[in-house]
DNA sequence: CGCGAAATTGAGAGCAATCAAATGTCGTGG
DNA sequence: CCACGACATTTGATTGCTCTCAATTTCGCG
């Protein structure tokens, strides 16, 4: 492999987004080719809205933020990129600005690929087209257990879901949060303040401990499974 | 038009569903010509958990509600189609047995499509695979927003959404509420008692009118779009 | 008309938001 | 290296929205 990589970047996000995985290699040379990689240092943002939508965004290394700007001014977390999401969704297939923001929370590496050849790659790839299809798919189930638990779950519950996701992801049961508490807090939906009594209620039932102010080693992962 | 039908309700849904437009006269044809349709009466259930999910469901005229149950036994509403809307998202492409219900609300014609014969009309037609991402990505931000939504706004703002969105698609300011309100209530992630308790209020504050039980008019929809 | 389901209304309890104040953390500059 | 300020977090007290439980009342349908 790599026969053809003069980029290592652009390399990871070929294969670590499951839209190019199981893509002929000619398709995935390809893709490399029109790939571009930047990096962004924490807080710098990625996108900002106004910006015209046309690249699909794939986040190689590292982690992102996207929200709005509610009427108040206030942020509203729309979803966190992690290493291996991409973004560009809605807008890659239509002309509109960009309504939100993207905005480093580490250094974090991300690849691009324009519109225009993503479409054309679409269209010359069936693999991909239906790679895309899937992947869309699998954000929307996603998208609708998430709108399931907000309409039905406690606070309580959707942290210690929030948790057991972080902890996937990162692939450890002991971990740095991400985020801080405030954008934890409009992640679920909810204040700082009730994130902050709700880690310590999770704290006091021992299913989790609080090694630090953002270092949480997680004790009982079934049990944070179970609470309602 | 109409130059090869022989099944109206399959013409109405290659003509109502998005993802079907723009097709060439070609396709078009084709697409019609692999669509089976069949009508349920209301209270019929369209598919079942279990079912495999070897299918494109589409709603050619009606309405349905699609949902889970939940541990406890309760029904956790997932969507209702309208006339247009189309299902099988996720399982479309997997092998996976449906996980929810999706119930006639009242008398509906529905179209499928098999699976295979989708995903061969997808390899064929890269025009039916870029409105496909499109669909799927229009949903996508349509689930961000219900998402935020559910996450940031009061049981009245999200009825009063509700509300709007009702009398859009219906294309009328006064209509009968389609849901019984027990399933308004699992829609919204609320219960009945509230549902009836927030649709006085709105009658109230003379947003609304309740004409009768289940028959609503809309006074003031700026108004209603301005509830928090 | 009469049954059963749905909807309304009322009373009470609980969870989480808000407001307020104290404490902790981090980066900067002296 | 320490002092300072800005911001994040914690903790406490109170308020308010919504759920739950319970009792009617209304509606839909045979």
């Amino acid at each position: 492999m790599a026969h053809l990589a003069h980029n290592h970047t652009a390399e990871d996000c070929v294969e670590l987004v499951t839209i190019f995985q199981s893509l002929s290699e000619e398709d995935t040379s390809t893709v490399a080719s029109l790939v571009s990689d930047k990096h962004y240092e924490s807080g710098e943002y990625i996108y900002q809205a106004g910006d015209p939508a046309d690249a699909l965004t794939i986040v190689a290394h590292g982690q992102a933020k996207v929200f709005q700007l509610a009427s108040n001014g206030k942020e509203q977390m729309l979803r966190i990129l992690q290493t291996g999401d991409f973004d560009g969704e809605a807008a890659l297939f239509s002309n509109e600005d960009r309504g939100s923001f993207a905005q480093a929370l580490m250094d974090t590496d991300v690849c691009q690929i324009k519109r225009s050849d993503f479409q054309k790659l679409m269209k010359s790839s069936p693999e991909l087209a239906v790679n895309m299809v899937n992947a869309f798919g699998q954000r929307i189930v996603q998208l609708e257990q998430q709108t399931t638990e907000a309409a039905t779950s406690s606070v309580e519950s959707r942290l210690a879901s929030y948790l057991l996701e972080t902890g996937a992801g990162l692939k450890q049961d002991e971990f740095e949060l991400p985020l801080k508490k405030k954008d934890i807090a409009t992640y679920l939906g909810t204040t700082p303040e009730t994130i902050s009594r709700k880690l310590s209620s999770l704290a006091k039932d021992e299913l989790i401990e609080k090694k630090s102010n953002t270092l949480i080693k997680i004790l009982d992962a079934d049990g944070l499974a179970m609470v309602e």
